[in-house]
DNA sequence: ATGGTCGTCGCACGA
């Protein structure tokens, strides 16, 4: 039974819940993973949800900052969260499908503003939980495995508008991407988007700052869709839904998807 | 050109 997937960082769960509601309505993803809740649990607005379809969530929240949901159409079995970089924040959960399939939703840490830990301590709270990961990955070993979420970081010089530009910007600093490729790496992770999508320049966030953010476009992919190498053949059909960005009250990054057939 | 805009909480702070 094939499924499809999305990950979306909603700025706001109880702000956006038309937008998300929207999205459900309009796309229909099997299971959708939302970053950046900004809500409690049990403050999460999910009656729309479910008479949408999506009778099933598991979620970690905190009041006003971070937060993970996993909202699904389909049965999910709870299965745990970290606590990368002992930071006390809601900033992963995961969740099991009927057919074994495990999906991690992880919300890393932006990092702040100046790429130096010695200055800026988020950024080493970044660098650090970025490391745990990797550690947490490369001991578990995990199998039939969806890694997805806003990564904030973008790895590639074709995930932003102007690789020279942003090398010294937080979430293309080559620091930053060598965190996130031992992470990869110490999981077999496959990146899907760029596995469906291997060529041209691919954004899902763009700044609420620009006056213009569709005519500049100065994007870049923050959030990812990762499988394990032994379901990452059964992935397809990856894209971006970059109409999103232009909704009413929009957040600033678009939902990305992909479907499995497992 | 070193700005600009959001959301939360209730004044800065985080992104």
């Amino acid at each position: 039974m094939p499924f499809t997937l999305a990950t979306w960082n909603i700025n706001s769960v109880r702000l956006r819940e038309g937008l998300v509601a929207k999205l459900m309505a309009e796309e229909g993803p099997d299971v959708l993973c939302l970053q950046e809740c900004k809500s409690p649990v049990e403050k999460i607005p999910v009656e729309q949800f479910r008479a949408l379809g999506y009778g099933h969530m598991v979620a970690r929240g905190q009041k006003g900052y971070n937060g993970v949901a996993i909202l699904s159409k389909l049965p999910i079995e709870d299965v745990g969260d970290m606590d990368f970089a002992g930071l006390g924040h809601a900033r992963h959960v995961a969740g099991r499908l009927e057919n074994g399939v495990t999906i991690h939703n992880f919300y890393v840490p932006a990092g702040g503003d100046v790429p130096d830990r010695e200055v800026n301590e988020k950024f080493g709270q970044k660098l650090d939980y970025l490391t745990e990961m990797r550690d947490w990955f490369k001991a578990e070993q995990v199998s039939k495995s969806v890694l997805v979420g806003d990564l904030n970081i973008a790895p590639r010089e074709d995930d932003v508008w102007s690789h020279k530009q942003l090398l010294k910007v937080v979430s293309h600093t080559p620091i930053e991407v060598e965190h996130l490729s031992d992470t990869q790496e110490a999981g077999r992770w496959v990146d899907v988007t760029r596995q469906d999508i291997p060529d041209g320049q691919l954004y899902s966030w763009w700044s609420y700052r620009a006056r213009d953010w569709d005519a500049a476009d100065k994007g870049r992919r923050l959030d990812h869709v990762w499988a394990t190498p032994d379901i990452s053949n059964a992935a397809h059909s990856s894209r971006i839904i970059r109409d999103a960005r232009g909704w009413d009250q929009p957040s600033d990054h678009a939902p990305v998807f992909a479907t499995f057939d497992l």
